[in-house]
DNA sequence: GGATTCACG
DNA sequence: ACGTACGTGAATCCC
């Protein structure tokens, strides 16, 4: 059967640009989008299979649908000189692989496809159409499906009418009426303003469409109903511009657009000439572009998957082989690992995979399973073993010997791709493409676990993936000289958090209880004094009612709008502070009413009944720059600033009698770290003899003496200090010091004489970016900035200051996470009883027994210090107390 | 589910 | 001229 691909340029070539890293080859010619490109129609070919295949393009500035409206498209940013040089190297690249294109003065490439599949479709073809543009969906028929880009551009979401019905409740026709509703900026097609997609949705679901909605307003009331009669005639001029010309006068014969495999002859010659080495390599051509004699693994037919679902009659036949397994995969349900469900196991070889289900894993003749589990001399291989490991543990099923997680590879290679499902990994790799989860299990209330049959096959499709993943990875680990960071410090850390998280950390449950009814009579005091001077009762935890208080019935004056109104933020009500004595009361309000229901209810829900302890997640895949996050609860932001709020870490407590918690934390480490990448003489002077760091730098920025300084002095410095490690402003640190943009400038600039070396650093690490496309930790942790080359602005210096700041703090947390590694050696080593608890980025917590307290006091700041040698000293604090709160 | 606010480093 | 300080997670409102 005949199976047609049209594909829509412009739009996959567009994606492609933004959803790449800059890449450019020997001859400085931007290629990123066109690699994009060439990735996404590999995975159509092996995917597909088309027989037939036509990638059309829009074709001048003018199209017909300016005749109408002189405004399409108007207000577009031009296309970035990076991009248009690109267009020519793509055209160049399917002409090599055989892949017919087509563009018509005059017309846009959707028009072109929309009559080439209706020509298509009555001859009989089967037909997917490509692109980034939802518009597009208008054209599925029961012949035609429509594929859409997802996040980057190598995985695509198909739908027929069927799928556009489940998505949207709507026939495809009805998408044209969609957009005549709600307009699209992008395209400057006006629509109805006020109406999105769900208000667009709505009126289509009652009314069917545009035309109907008009003829129809008398049954809609207020504000909708004006907008809708006064913008009548946009909704109908939109409608007009988003439905796609399908009778375009072509001469392009069904036999021009005939694929039958990539031309081996010209496909691979093309590959070289663009430098796109792993593709040539992963299509088994050498790397001059010729057909290689070895042809590769990845060129042969997908292999079929065996699977056996293991049952108790059976068992000995996974027992036997344990030996040969060289993966295996836990698949959990529920997003907190330490309540979640095991659902089953697939072990898996390269020949063979084996399912065990939960039950059966429980059971007593997977005894030899359970302890090949727990052998931790046994190297596992998997996907986030982390998180196997905490469920499998409150299950009461031991795992150890982690040896390759791919999710944690995968985080290294690009800590910013926030798709690390295995199905998102593998279409990334080109492999065989995977059921996305949501399709096996369905999703939120509706999922369910299928039967062994399915979810088998499922399980072990994902279990070979991650197998086949694996020596990918490792190459590419190798490749950025991330191994070592890789296997060293993540794997090993991987481990610690989770024993951290099991032993969690005690917290005193009627102490919490009692400090919430501390604030509850606070919160119910200042509610009813906030009442009374209001005059009216209303939500206060509402922006826009407290909104319509303040600035409508007091009058008092707007300092800061947000999107959907006046902003209520602290900033603007200090602010508001000396006109209304109302004001005073809602930041204190505010201040308990957070601690009310973020860290007394919230942290009582999170006190296990069990072990009378929390138990928190840390996610070591989330944070771009290396930092740790945490989760359920997140014990990184327990209030120390204000007071009232630090009573909270009194009811952490150590979990056995007589015992201390013990805190150590880092000082000055972002700045030390920078004086360390910048070698600037002045910073690491400072730190060298362990000077006041923003006191030095008011001397230095000022030009003054150490007894000159004074408190304005020191805290104007101590911003800039923050303002440089964050990627400095002039614009920023003027917001933080409540100054003039150009006072601010002056600061910074006198900074920069001061601490030249940092000066150069900041030019430099920009300059690299802009050239490599990332920038990197001391222990060459990677973090991509694609938008660093961008033409727009705010995009562009976001990731210069972004550039600016990862290389600092991803350098510091390196260091305290080989901190943790060998603070956990150390405990080992030593047989202490002392147990490490939390890390808070540049402070660790511990629980110590009274006769290590000495040892601890002393062990702990200088592993720390120790962790990583820099040009300077490092410095860490200790403290100890009854309870966190006393640990200062 | 997005927006707002606020807790931490 | 442009207009954001860097990195997170949780609660709440409101559509």
């Amino acid at each position: 059967m005949s199976k047609l691909i049209l594909i829509d340029g412009n739009s996959i070539i567009y994606r492609a640009f933004f959803a790449m890293p800059p890449l450019t080859n020997t001859k400085g010619l931007h290629t990123n989008a066109v690699y994009g490109f060439t990735n996404m129609l590999l995975r159509l070919i092996e995917d597909h299979k088309p027989t037939h295949m036509m990638v059309a393009f829009d074709a001048g500035k003018i199209t017909f649908r300016h005749e109408g409206y002189q405004e399409y498209k108007g207000g577009r940013e031009k296309t970035p000189p990076e991009l248009s040089e690109q267009f020519p190297l793509l055209k160049e690249l399917l002409q090599g692989f055989g892949i017919s294109q087509f563009e018509l003065s005059g017309y846009e490439a959707d028009d072109i496809i929309g009559t080439v599949s209706r020509i298509a479709e009555g001859a009989g073809h089967e037909i997917l159409v490509v692109t980034g543009d939802k518009d597009m969906l208008q054209l599925a028929s029961n012949h035609v499906q429509v594929g859409l880009t997802r996040k980057g551009v190598t995985e695509i979401e198909t739908y027929a009418p069927e799928q556009i019905q489940e998505r949207y409740g709507l026939e495809p026709l009805q998408i044209i009426d969609l957009k005549g509703l709600m307009g699209d900026a992008s395209d400057n097609i006006p629509g109805i303003p006020g109406v999105g997609e769900k208000t667009a949705l709505k009126l289509l679901h009652q009314f069917g469409s545009v035309e109907e909605v008009l003829a129809n307003t008398s049954e809609l009331k207020g504000k909708m109903k004006e907008k809708i009669e006064t913008h009548a005639d946009d909704a109908v001029l939109s409608k007009k511009l988003a439905t796609i010309f399908r009778e375009v006068p072509l001469d392009k014969s069904f036999d021009e657009m005939a694929f039958d495999g990539l031309k081996e002859d010209t496909a691979g010659p093309a590959l070289a000439k663009l430098e796109f080495k792993s593709l040539l390599e992963r299509l088994s051509f050498k790397a001059d572009g010729t057909a290689s004699d070895d042809p590769k693994q990845e060129k042969a037919p997908a292999k079929e998957i065996k699977v056996e679902v293991m049952d108790a009659d059976h068992i000995g036949e996974l027992i036997e082989a344990l030996g040969t397994i060289e993966a295996l995969h836990v698949e959990t349900n529920g997003e907190n690992p330490h309540h979640a469900d095991v659902i089953g196991v697939v072990f898996s070889s390269s020949e063979q995979h084996y399912y065990v289900p939960y039950e059966l894993l429980k059971a007593e003749e997977a005894e030899p399973l359970r302890k090949w589990l727990a052998d931790q001399d046994i190297p596992k291989r998997g996907y986030d073993l982390h998180r196997t490991d905490l469920a499998l543990h409150w299950k009461g099923i031991a795992f150890a010997g982690a040896s390759f997680d791919v999710q944690l590879a995968a985080y290294l290679l690009d800590p910013t791709d926030s798709n690390q499902s295995v199905h998102a990994l593998a279409g990334k790799y080109g492999l065989q493409s995977l059921t996305a989860d949501e399709d096996v299990f369905g999703k939120g209330a509706k999922y369910k676990v299928p039967e062994d049959e399915v979810l088998s096959k499922h399980l072990a499709a994902k279990s070979a993936a991650i197998l086949n993943l694996i020596p990918l990875q490792e190459r590419e680990l190798e490749g950025n000289e991330m191994a070592s960071l890789f296997h060293d410090l993540e794997m090993p850390l991987s481990r610690i958090l989770a024993d951290m998280e099991k032993q969690g950390i005690s917290a005193n449950k009627d102490d919490l209880t009692e400090l919430g009814k501390e604030f509850e009579a606070q919160i119910n005091e200042l509610v009813k004094e906030i009442y009374e001077i209001a005059g009216t009762e209303f939500n206060l935890n509402s922006p826009k009612q407290l909104g319509e208080i303040l600035f409508v019935n007091l009058g008092l004056p707007v300092i800061k709008k947000t999107k959907t109104g006046y902003s209520t933020d602290a900033e603007v009500l200090e602010k508001l502070a000396p006109y209304h004595d109302i004001v005073r009361l809602i930041l204190q309000y505010r201040t308990i009413a957070k601690l009310q229901s973020t860290y007394v209810e919230g942290l009582l829900k999170e006190i296990s009944p069990k072990t009378g302890k929390v138990h928190t997640f840390y996610r070591q895949t989330i944070a771009a720059t290396g930092r740790l996050s945490s989760q359920y609860p997140n014990l990184q932001n327990i209030p120390i600033r204000l007071e009232e709020g630090r009573k909270i870490r009194k009811v952490f407590v150590p979990s056995e009698p007589d015992w201390y918690i013990l805190a150590a934390d880092y000082s000055q480490i972002e700045l030390r770290v920078l004086a360390h990448i910048s070698d600037d003489t002045g910073l690491k002077e400072a730190f060298l003899h362990d000077m006041d760091i923003h006191t030095k730098t008011a001397m230095d920025v000022f030009g003054v003496t150490a007894e000159e300084v004074d408190s304005n002095m020191r805290r104007s410095a101590k911003a800039v200090n923050f303002g440089i490690v964050y990627g400095i402003s002039d614009y920023g640190l003027s917001q933080n010091l409540n100054i003039t943009r150009k006072e601010a400038a002056r600061f910074i600039d006198q900074y920069f004489d001061a601490f030249s070396g940092v000066r150069r650093y900041m030019d430099d690490i920009v300059k690299d970016a802009k050239r490599d496309g990332y920038v990197t930790t001391l222990l060459e942790r990677r973090r991509y900035l694609p938008e660093i080359n961008a033409s727009n602005f705010n995009l562009r210096s976001f990731a210069e200051r972004t550039a600016m700041n990862t290389p600092i703090q991803g350098t510091a947390a390196d260091i305290i996470k080989l901190a943790m590694v060998h603070m956990d050696a150390t405990l080992a080593e030593q047989k202490l009883k002392s147990r490490m608890l939390l890390q808070v980025h540049d402070e660790l917590v511990f629980e110590v027994p009274e006769d290590e307290l000495e040892l601890m006091k002393k062990l702990v700041p200088e592993t720390m210090e120790k962790a990583l040698a820099l040009s300077v000293p490092l410095k860490a604090e200790v403290s100890y107390g009854m309870n966190w709160y006393e640990a200062k």
